[in-house]
DNA sequence: GAGAATATAAACAGCTTACTCACATTTGAC
DNA sequence: GTCAAATGTGAGTAAGCTGTTTATATTCTC
């Protein structure tokens, strides 16, 4: 439980006193998930991120020691917001189809401001520094919770992890597939994927 | 500037002729699909294919007019074995088991090469250019597979292609997500992909 | 061996990038 | 109002990478 360290530059380059910074870095970071959203990794710059946050480049060197930091910063904002709306989904024991139809509409809410930012922070920006262990931690809480609602919904014990990552996968890959085309607010498509969670986790549908 | 915008180049510069030259272009080909999937769009120079191909810079050029043409080359390449698999899998009428199986067992085969190539293909690879109509002709195609196979097992006419889209991307997603992690072929997780297509497909695990 | 097909890699020109620095402006405690 | 600290600015830089060409060498077919 150690926290490694590595040689991985500081979060921040100074720490943000006066309200009117504060509203700096908190433009920044937003400006850098609209573009990583919009543009992808390969798009990403920081001059573009200033840019489009309308602040010079200088100040964002101000607060970010470099490009990754910031990234980091970006990961752990967003990160946050969906553990929250999986955990809150999650949380209480309620009919399957009320826990179904709470975490497709959070999941589509948390997608819907950057419809892509999710996968690309999965699958393209780099995790190579000091966000590996913060990205891991999520995913084990992302999955723990799934596992959860699995294991409360199915009598058997036996496959929960394995169901929970598949289920996962499919609703992230499902709601990816709708931003790509812009139907994330297509009332069929949540209503679907709302009976893809109950009908696997009623799931009797299937005999060996 | 003399030059005209979005002229689309040709294919091939030059066709082939001999045998070695067959297996210079299909070297490049390979070689490309694997750096795309390794390393992603963001990674893809033409430099670096050449090399991880075995072959010099020039004997790129000498085949491909430029880096798209090079794209579309392995897109197609891709998307007409993926679309074989899906359209063997829905071909003739066979239970709702055996059509899971084949589907799941064919899709991760088509992943096992390439992991990430195919969302790499969709997600970050540009398709300005010519390979527009391909691109949308493919998915066309790939969704009438999938609706083909709904309607098949499912008695509603109502929401048939809706479902095709929740139910292609949901498999997609969890290839995609198990490609990530090196876990395509753990065979609990295909046994539990199955499970999903057939319990949604079976689907009366709803009432409103 | 002629001539076509194929392969080579050095070279280039242009562009983008992450990041710095010297200076200007604003803030807030006194 | 004063003034030091906090914050903001953006032209500038140096380095790297890009796609592509070209002049030359090798290998094939006949």
């Amino acid at each position: 439980m150690s926290t490694r360290i590595a040689k991985s530059a500081p979060r921040m380059r100074k720490e943000p006193r006066q309200a009117r910074s504060v509203a700096t870095v908190e433009a920044i970071i937003e400006a850098g998930a609209r573009v990583l959203s919009e543009i992808g990794w390969a798009g990403f710059s920081t001059n573009k991120v200033a840019e489009a946050a309308g602040v010079s480049i200088g100040s964002l060197y101000q607060y970010f020691p470099d490009k990754l930091a910031l990234v980091d910063a970006i990961r752990r904002r967003h990160f946050d917001h969906v553990l929250s709306v999986i955990r809150e989904a999650a949380a209480e024991e309620k009919p399957l189809r009320q826990f179904a139809r709470e975490l497709v509409r959070g999941m589509i809410a948390a997608h819907s401001i950057h419809p892509t930012l999710h996968q690309v922070l999965l699958d393209e920006a780099p995790g190579d520094r000091g966000s590996r262990a913060a990205h891991a931690s999520f995913q084990a809480r992302y999955l723990e919770h799934y596992a959860a609602a699995v294991a409360q919904y199915r009598r058997r014990r036996k496959d929960t992890e394995t169901m929970a990552r598949v289920l996962s996968s499919a609703v992230e890959g499902v709601i990816h597939n709708a931003a790509r085309r812009n139907m994330l607010d297509a009332p069929e498509l949540q209503k679907q994927l709302g009976e893809l969670i109950c009908a696997y986790l009623s799931g009797q549908g299937a005999r060996a």
